[in-house]
DNA sequence: AAATCAATTTAGCCTTGACTAACTTTAAAA
DNA sequence: TTTTAAAGTTAGTCAAGGCTAAATTGATTT
């Protein structure tokens, strides 16, 4: 009787939590690039000391995730001197930023208090397909 | 000179990266009630292979996920039969379907194509609070 | 120039959430 | 009723992302 995606859920939803899991497997990565470029944009350098303050993690936290970085190509860095991004970073750093930007500017178009949307942005970003992205953008130019 | 709040960005970050590792530390647990829900609901039963199919992963990890739920008392199993909500579980799960299901519908209804909501309604319904939501929600009723 | 302090690194530990491979139990077929 | 297939379990491995405690390095004071 006809295929059903139209009226019924999914009934493979495999794909759904695959790409949920690549997600996840890419926020630190994305939080980190765009905090430090905001770093070396309102302080000149990026230091592990001001990344594990802002996280609110320690500094030997701090110290894997930029060794992990590093190692896929995000960063560079020498011992006890600061971080810097790579082409690739800087890349990346710049999309989400923008993208950290839409959701943040479209809660608070629809209604949500900036302080929440400030909380729920930094979560949602990671989630928000380029479709969605479109959309959401779309809305901004008429809030109503 | 006077708190600056409300003209620059927050300062802190630390507590908002703090409730994003929250709301990480829940996820999988708030997937598989709701899942475990629906397999029941549709099934009658929620059984390990019908989770891991869903969910795209192997038997193993299905089995090392449910031991964790049931440890968190959301979930009880005997050996070789299949997966029961405790109250608490079933608690969390009507919460979380009906949040799932608010995020979706919102974002069908502001021009996202259903495909792409179900993909990103799963990782965003996880990083909405209560107020975005409540926002979320009155949208619907009105969806011009 | 030493001493001290702050920043960074290292080592070792933990949990979550994934995997494969091998084994056990239950259910279905023959 | 035996055999076989499917489902579930166990054991062992791994990476990510957290932690603490201790060691090291670099920068600032004295
Ligand atoms: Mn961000
Ligand atoms: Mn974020
Ligand atoms: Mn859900
Ligand atoms: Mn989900």
């Amino acid at each position: 009787m006809g295929d059903d995606t139209a009226v019924n859920p999914r009934h493979n939803k495999a794909e759904v939590f695959a790409r949920l899991r690549d997600a996840h497997a890419r926020e630190v990565t994305e939080d980190y690039v765009e905090m430090i470029g905001d770093l070396i944009a309102e302080e000149g350098e990026a230091r592990s000391v001001a990344l594990a303050e802002r996280f609110g993690v320690t500094a030997a936290t701090v110290n894997n995730t930029i060794k992990r970085l590093e190692r896929d190509g995000y960063v560079t860095s020498r011992p006890y001197r600061s971080i810097f991004l790579t082409e690739k970073g800087e890349t990346l750093a710049k999309k989400c930023r923008a993208r950290h930007q839409i959701v943040y500017n479209f809660l608070v178009s629809i209604g949500v208090d900036p302080e929440i949307a400030e909380f729920d942005a930094e979560g949602i970003e990671h989630h928000v397909s380029e479709e969605t992205l479109a959309v959401f953008e779309g809305r901004l130019d008429s809030p109503r």
